[in-house]
DNA sequence: GGGTCACATGTAGCATGTTACGTGTGACTA
DNA sequence: TAGTCACACGTAACATGCTACATGTGACCC
């Protein structure tokens, strides 16, 4: 049996229809093509995609079991946007895991890991000075999902990425949150900052810093109505103080 | 339009097969009808369960979602039973956020959390007498999503939820374990104590106590290897500490 | 014996057919 | 006008048909 010759991808990792489904509808949610909280049904998606009604379902119910869209017997499915209340409750869990995570990450001193999360760094910033929302949230996923996972905790690092996927959905173009863009981006330079310099104290409490600045931009943002930007305050004392 | 007659649940949360399934799946294994690690395919388990493929296959592919089973191309699928990393790295996350949550909970002081968690607490201790491996642990998982749900953080909540229907799945009749159940019963009763004190210091150390006994407990009884007890010490340093 | 290779077997993935039911609409009643 | 109710419509949930493919087996060659 010869060895040579190595596969360069792992075979039963062939992308499925399924798959492309569930990335397609959180694309086409983020696009404003499929609008949070209306009403839509299989056949349509299916229709609309080109495809058969199975992987559309498929990828539906896999999205459902993570909480992104929610099926209604005989009626159709919508995509849950987050309240206000569950995006600051989204923020605390984060809160909980990352700034230890990026800690344990300054203490490492792993070159690599610095080095990895600096080429993220750049093209982040380059998204949000040309206020690329799709591709700046990606590359800031790619960094928490660096740090959580070069902590050694992949678990940690999955659960962050579900819960920030639904945090994604929001605000498909809210011209607030594009201007505000390159702030979130420079809030991360910090960070890298203090990992680089092995720092995890400093590291530590800058990503709390930069966590609660973004989850209260975020909720704030989801509570449009005005008279809620106090009860947004309270949300975050209740909540994460 | 009269409003008497209130319906007694919400209809559209009428049991579907598909629910029925991911129940039942949970229930197989846990019971030893269904081995981890061992290959199945969704035509057996639909025979098997009197049903058509469709359901099962949807409710499989929902626990895929929550990384409870693994679906493998035109082969199978096959429960996926936790490593002795992942126990750890799912139980360093619980301790991330269940010590703070029930300092929250302490200093609510509300008798309703405490009576509703000192009924859970009496069941527990009945079903770990009498060495209900099944009811012990669903009491367990009642005591500890009343204090997330009570704590403000129904997100965290259901993180947890499913971070813990994963390490249910191991070890189905494990001597050691009954053994230890009344144990880890016991270990409940502070953390409810200090909840009564609305003492939060003292509750969320005693939460962190159990937790890494537990969790060490079940790390342990993974790698089941003599020679991976060192490692798994070592996990928990990594991970943990 | 060690290596290849054609083939039977069983499966996930995908497509399509069927059914029960939640909802909106509009006629009908009082 | 306000309430009810029969009915058409669209849908999720469920059932079943079809296909490409990953794998094990055994024949075959060197």
């Amino acid at each position: 049996m010869p060895d040579t010759l190595r596969t360069e991808e792992r075979i039963s990792t062939r992308r499925t229809l399924t798959d492309e489904v569930m990335e397609k509808v959180q694309q086409m949610v983020r696009c404003g093509e499929l609008r949070a909280g209306k009403l839509y049904s299989v056949y349509q998606l299916a229709e609309a995609l080109g495809i058969s009604r199975s992987p559309v379902r498929d990828g539906l119910l896999k999205l459902e079991a993570a909480g992104l869209v929610g099926f209604e017997r005989n009626r159709g499915f919508r995509v849950t946007v987050p309240s206000a209340r569950q995006i600051v409750e989204i923020f605390a869990i984060r809160l909980a895991l990352e700034p230890p995570a990026v800690a344990r990450v300054a203490a490492h001193r792993d070159p690599a890991v610095a080095g990895r999360l600096r080429q993220t760094m750049a093209a982040m910033e380059k998204a949000a000075a040309s206020l690329d929302e799709p591709s700046f949230w990606a590359h800031d996923q790619d960094f928490h999902n660096t740090i959580l996972t070069a902590a050694g905790n992949s678990q940690a690092a999955t659960v962050v990425r579900d819960l920030r996927e639904r945090t994604r959905l929001i605000g498909p173009g809210t011209t607030t949150a594009a201007r505000s863009l390159p702030a979130v981006a420079a809030e991360h330079r910090p960070v890298l900052d203090a990992i680089a310099a092995g720092d995890g104290v400093t590291a530590s409490a800058r990503m709390r810093a930069h966590l609660e600045a973004t989850g209260r931009l975020l909720s704030a943002q989801t509570a449009a109505v005005p008279s809620d930007d106090p009860g947004v305050d309270a949300l975050w004392r209740d909540i994460v103080g």
